[in-house]
RNA sequence: GUGGAAUUGGUGAAGUGGUUAACACGCUAGAUUGUGGCUCUAGUAUGCAAGGGUUCGAUUCCCUUAUUCCACC
């Protein structure tokens, strides 16, 4: 089946809206967060422990998947969900992101994208239609259509020249899309300019899809840029079809995202910073590895409700990450995500109580104390 | 007991009579936004066993002491 999407209340102070969508795996409320699984895991975590999760939807890669281990023996498997044994919605990314990733400007043309395997460097070209071919045939239930996510800062020129082209890339995916249980995105490009997020919006709502997403955001603007990106976006589309902010985010960036009209987020945020030993608080980011943990023996939130608040210490979790044991990342990132689907869970009761404007004052202030957050630049790319 | 060699940060160590004592690990912090990369960035010995001497200047040369190792008795 096609996603649909439900929109049961809008808040009244902002744009932020409560609704649900329903999937070939049930119905699932949103705003909601989506976990990264890239390679078709989300990493460290079973299957069971993303259900314990409560996240929903989760994301996988077509670039990466392609590559390794091939879609057609994920085909063969039967599918993505029966490859990974997830029996919840999946979503995948076209490897649009890869273009602004992987790939350089002159090896992006009308026809597609020339990459080279980050694997063993082998030239790779991927074309809007190849990349839905890909999608159809892993079987996920939402496919992304072929974008270019382009670099911040971007001139008009080269914005408005992207935009007629991931428009036109768009309508090709579209037309050799064929997998009926599948749905389809487009996706609003335009940098930082409100009348190219309008015109694609609008040209990607003529088209028809199932679905919007919202895409080259966090590429190194700051704040306030992104937060104007994602509201030229949402106020040109349809308030019956869901919104994706693609690669968001911070937990910050996903309150000022639900108050500007957006239903779903990724980010491999909650995964990566893990890794690397850290853990989200409502009192801000913690890094494990911080010496002043050494005799904590309290859990990293005491009213989280995930596994490793439950059941194991700072302490305990700052060992495993000191001597890099397996442990500890899977931990982090059972706590890391469930922070962040709590987040959602929080923001959609504020939207029934028309309080979500209250909640994010008070979300910023325990958050960040006394430092201004707008003015905490995103780390550019290539820096 | 006799002879020889060594002694540089938390660790393994490089080094030279003359501006800020290499490097690695560890440690301490920070970064991370549609995931190539447990990765990247930064900091970490006012000090070269202790004391004395030579010298404009010594971690580097000399002496004494301490400690360690090796060989011989």
């Amino acid at each position: 089946m096609k996603i649909k999407y439900n929109l049961i209340k809008n808040e009244e102070n902002t744009s932020a809206r409560y609704g649900t969508i329903e999937t070939n795996y049930g119905t699932y409320e949103t705003p909601m967060f989506m976990p990264v699984g890239t390679r078709a895991t989300v990493k460290g975590l079973s299957p069971d422990e993303i259900y314990a999760i409560k996240s929903g939807i989760i994301l996988a890669n077509t670039y990466h998947l392609w590559l390794r281990p091939g879609e057609d023996l994920i085909n063969r498997a039967g599918g993505l969900h029966k490859f990974m044994n997830y029996q919840g919605p999946i979503l995948t990314d076209s490897g649009g992101f890869q273009v602004f990733s992987l790939a350089r400007p002159k090896d992006i043309s009308e026809e597609g994208v020339k990459f080279k395997s980050h694997i063993d460097g082998t030239k790779l070209f991927l074309t809007p239609e190849k990349s839905i071919e890909i999608q159809n045939k892993l079987d996920s239930d939402i496919a992304m259509s072929f974008d270019e996510c382009i670099p911040y800062p971007a001139t008009y020129e080269y914005a408005k020249e992207s935009v007629e082209r991931t428009l036109r890339w768009a309508k090709r995916g579209k037309k050799v899309f064929n997998n009926p249980r599948q749905s389809l995105f487009g996706i609003v490009q335009g940098g930082e300019y409100e009348d190219l997020r309008k015109h694609c919006a609008l040209e990607l709502v003529k088209e028809g899809f199932d679905g919007f997403s919202i895409g080259g955001t966090s590429v190194g603007e700051n704040k306030e840029t992104m937060y104007k990106m994602v509201s030229y976006s949402t106020k040109y589309l349809p308030t019956d079809k869901v919104r994706y902010l693609m690669g968001v985010g911070d937990p910050i960036d996903i309150i000022e995202g639900v108050i500007r009209g957006v239903d779903i987020f990724d980010c491999v945020l909650p995964t990566r910073i893990a890794r690397h030993a850290n853990a989200f608080t409502k009192y801000g980011k913690i890094n494990l590895k911080n010496s002043k943990f050494k005799e904590d023996f309290t859990p990293i939130e005491e009213d989280c409700d995930c596994y490793a608040c439950k059941n194991f210490t700072k302490a305990y979790i700052r060992h495993l990450v000191t001597l890099d044991e397996m442990l500890g990342s899977r931990l982090l990132s059972i706590h890391n995500i469930r922070f962040l689907t709590r987040l959602t869970e929080d923001l959609r009761e504020c939207i029934k109580n028309n309080n979500i404007l209250e909640y994010k004052e008070n979300f910023i202030k325990n958050y960040y104390g006394d430092k201004d957050y707008l003015k905490i630049e995103t780390t550019g790319q290539g820096e």
